[in-house]
Formats: structure tokens, sequence, C-alpha cells
DNA sequence: TATTAAATTGTAATAAATACAAATTAGAAA
DNA sequence: TTTCTAATTTGTATTTATTACAATTTAATA
């Protein structure tokens, strides 16, 4: 159940405790880029006990360890994105939803020969996705 | 002196004050990329009766017929940008300045072809600058 | 099992952004 | 030029994401 979240927060030396485990499985299950609203209403169903400053705490920690990302797409809140491999993100203006983009960024090889040290790289695209262009239903009605 | 910004808002049909032009001159002549808590601290000296509010109208509509972009790259704060040609940005995490990065998306060209309406591209890099990695000062004075 | 540093919880505080009503103004029409 | 009106500006109040912090609890080591 929870072996694959075990090993990943002892590889990364983190102090393994129910909270982190349940975070870190739900991003890993959930590649819809949640809030940490979003992932502290989804487990305080199975524990009411739960804090949001300790969803706060724990993504704060993940994301310092490189176990997930964070996605600054929206401007208005952080999302989080358990980290597999580089992809980039696409944010459709009318439903809302952030979509995975499946290239690589040409531009890495440029950007090490600038001079600055780069540690992480996010490519966003902003528009109308495929299903709202083609007039289907979205979360706002419209 | 305010010409060009007179010009760039009658082209985009939007109604000329003197609040907009400033606006608009300020982040021409500042690409410091400024929260809209600068723009206003910045031209607030010279008119005292600026209203924050009237920045954060003012950005909207600017933004919104595309005479300059939002950043969204500290995930914390919106951040405003003259819309000149393409480039990315790099964030360094010590300092916390944002630098132009003049490299094209060549990416753009398979967005197009997987269906969405791609209307933004945004390309962010984050890391330690080639100044703060040289160990040179910086405004967190470490 | 006992110990302790670290984590969790809950409340309070902060800060960016939005909502909204009243006063002002840009720009079109007379 | 003057009048008029819709749009803009202003200022205050509110909302919401995030951070700060103290008290309680717990993971993991000895």
């Amino acid at each position: 159940m929870f072996e694959k979240y075990v090993r990943l927060l002892k590889e990364s030396q983190i102090k393994i405790t129910p909270q982190r485990l349940e975070i870190l499985k739900y991003l890993d299950e959930h590649r819809t880029h949640p809030t940490v609203d979003e992932i502290y209403s989804a487990l305080k169903e199975n524990n009411p006990a739960l804090s949001k400053t300790t969803v706060y705490n724990s993504v704060d920690i993940l994301l310092n360890h490189g176990l997930i990302q964070s996605i600054t797409i929206s401007g208005s809140e952080l999302r989080y994105d358990f980290k597999h491999g580089m992809h980039h993100h696409f944010l459709c203006k009318k439903c809302g939803e952030i979509i995975d983009i499946n290239v690589e960024c040409p531009n890495l090889g440029s950007m090490l020969e600038c001079g600055h040290e780069v540690e992480e790289v996010h490519g966003y695209f902003k528009g109308i996705c495929k299903k709202c262009s083609k007039g289907e239903t979205n979360r706002n009605g419209s």
C-alpha cells in the first residue's frame, strides 16, 4: 500500500509520518495538480483530525527534497505535482484544467551556457483546451 | 513624452487616462517585472492621489488587450512585463531577481499540433544567477 | 521503554487580490 | 465650448492563500 512512499521518504531522509505518506500517495495517484486546499479536503475524509498547516508543512518538505514540484501557472495559488519525468503544462482559461504536455525543454542546453545555475525548468502554455474549443461542457457551464 | 503610450492605448481602443499612461510608461521603462505594489509605490511619488485599486484595474485592462503580460514565476505574487518580443525568465532563488532570457520556444510548433488553442507561452527557469553563484552581494545580504 | 527532537494541530496574523459604492473624468454629442 | 453619460478612479471593506507560532503529540533512537 504505502511501501513505495515509505521508500521515497527514506531515500530522502525525511521522517516518515502517516500524513506525509497520505499526501505523497495522493499526489502520485491524482495527477490533477491540486492545491493545498484540495489535498486537505480530500484527505480530511479519512482523517478528520488533519490540519491544513500539516499539508502546508508537508508539501514544503516534499518540495525541498525534490519529490514533488510546485506549479505557479495560475498565478492565484500554488499547485503541486508528483515529480514524474520532465513535462510542461497547459492551462485552459475556460475550464481551468491543467493538462500535462509531454515535451522536453530544448532551451536547456543554451541555458546551461549563459552562466546561471539552473535548478528548475517550467514550461507553461495558456489558452483554450481541445475539449473547450470543441464547445463541450466544462466546469464553468459556459 | 507620452505619445508612444497614447498611440498604444488608442490602437487598443482603451480610454486614455493619465494613470494608464503612467503605468504603461513605467512598465516600458522599468523592465524589472514589478508587482502592483512596486508600480503603485513608484508612481505615488508624483501622484499622491493614486489608488492601488487603479493600478490593479489598469494592469488588468492592459493585460486583456495584450499590451503587457503577467508573470507567475514567483508563485506568491503577480509581476508585470511590458510586452516586448518573445523571451523567457530566470528567477534567482538567492537574490530574487527575475532576468530576461532571450530564447524562443521551440516547442510551439508541436504545441500547435496537439489541438489546444495556445494564446500564451511562458518559459521559467529557477536557480542561482550568475552574480550570486560568484558570491557577489545581493539583496538578501547573504 | 524512555527520551528528545521533530512533527502535528489549531489559532492568529499577514498580504495579495477582489468587491463595491461614491466621486470624478474622458470623450462623444449637442 | 458646454453638456451629458458611461467609464474610470478612489478608498474602504472583504476574501483567500499563506505564514507565524505556541501547545500537544509522535517517530525513531538509545
